[in-house]
DNA sequence: ACCTCCGCTCGTACAGCGTGCGAGATTTCT
DNA sequence: AGAAATCTCGCACGCTGTACGAGCGGAGGT
């Protein structure tokens, strides 16, 4: 027997915020800006209900009047950076700046808010902001000239790309922080290791050697990888579009 | 200043398991497997250093003789999983499909254990099966005639598809499991909330009517998504590898 | 044979977590 | 004025990761 109450007749997009008048110390607003805060500067594990309380200068549970639980208090942060995301106006540009702005914008946006990355894969998200980004997705990639399940598909791969490239990104911007180490810092301490790694594999020693120390010259190789790997894949959507038998 | 012993140099790639005799009646080996039987069956949430002493027939704290702390057993869980993913030697097909078995087969490691999904942005992995997987994937795309930092970037974007991919399919599936219900049923319980978007939004409504339900069947759809941005992807790669002027 | 040490197990304890509950304060409606 | 709604928050419960140190059994040295 499922739950008398699922998440998706019940959820938070449906209930209006639970405040009328001017009165109230504090809003719903005011919670998810402060919690985004504490997210940005702390990441997940950062973000407490206590610490959360505290901030807002309240007590520990006055929070919960306005948003049932933690989970969906994430739910609130993650749309709203969401609305961060610009999608370019059909028309303003060609179809190519378009998606190029979008994914590079949804990166950007994953890589300010690292801690979104790992609430992605827990539940997908229905949000306004979400939505409005789906709607003028299907705009752009409409006039472009995909259709159907063909759009969908172009699109899931613009965004897929877009969250898989901030995670491999995300993993080493946040061991960084961990650690208090430059990226530079790090390769050197990982010298010795990345050494023994190569003597036993012989492929990878021999790129190793190609690319000299240039691989952990951090951000601007990060840009470059993103900037490469999405023009082949915006070609590769080209080149499907340009196909006479499709 | 930073920590004293920092997770570069004081690894546990670097430490031998604590074992010399046949005597103990834990290992690590055994420790690692019975976490990631929970963490497949519960989820990251589901893991705890309790259950997991429990689960394995001994004291709540037994475990911390063979692994410093749960940060360190996840990442002994992460890449024993990684050692799930097949990457075709060079030479038993053309690159491409190489390409494509070793894309596919990270994306159903992923979909075979999803707690890895929100692993992979805390902290990168240099675990032996990480290290065996690059080290074959340079082998693969070096034959199919990249180098240098093209080479990783091609390797990153493989990776950065199957990654996004999959953490997007595993945000719905593991709000299937956790409500109990089929994709069909949610997919009919949103229903009158995406009619409502719909109205909203134009261009979403346009596409909603071109594919009338077809988005919402389940598995199929997400596998043909899949295979569609990977073919796109390839041919992307494979333009670049034909152009004259690289 | 005894002692010492080492590898290993685990009970206890502590600080912190999410949150259900209900008492209280304050504002608004009648 | 009295009742009802709105809002704040202290307390308590059961859970978490893990530091610490007591205790156990077998191996090696004397």
């Amino acid at each position: 027997m499922p739950p008398k109450s699922d998440p998706f007749t019940n959820s938070v997009w449906l209930r209006p915020p639970r405040t009328r008048g001017e009165q109230p110390s504090l809003s719903r607003e005011q919670i998810v800006r402060a919690a985004i805060e504490l997210l940005d500067a702390e990441g997940l594990a950062g973000l407490s209900m206590r610490r959360l309380g505290t901030r807002l200068g309240s007590g520990t549970t006055s929070v919960y009047w306005y948003v049932t639980n933690k989970d969906e208090l994430l739910e609130l942060a993650v749309d709203e950076v969401m609305g961060e995301v610009y999608v370019p106006e059909v028309g303003d540009t060609s179809w190519r700046i378009g998606a190029s702005v979008l994914t590079a914008g949804t990166r950007e946006m994953l890589l300010r808010h690292p801690w979104v990355i790992g609430l992605l894969g827990v539940r997908p998200n229905y949000g306004p902001n979400a939505m409005r980004i789906g709607d003028r997705t299907v705009a752009l990639l409409s006039a472009a000239g995909f259709s159907g399940l063909e759009l969908s598909h172009a699109s899931a791969l613009l965004t897929s790309y877009a969250i898989g490239s901030a995670t491999t990104i995300s993993a080493m911007v946040t061991s960084m922080r961990q650690s208090g180490m430059s990226m530079t810092e790090i390769a050197a301490k990982l010298e010795p290791r990345l050494e023994r790694i190569a003597s036993e594999h012989p492929h990878y020693a021999k790129w190793r050697q190609e690319v000299g120390g240039a691989a952990y010259v951090p951000e601007r190789i990060w840009d470059e990888s993103f900037t490469f790997g999405l023009d082949r894949l915006l070609d590769g959507l080209e080149m499907w579009l340009d196909r006479p038998d499709r």
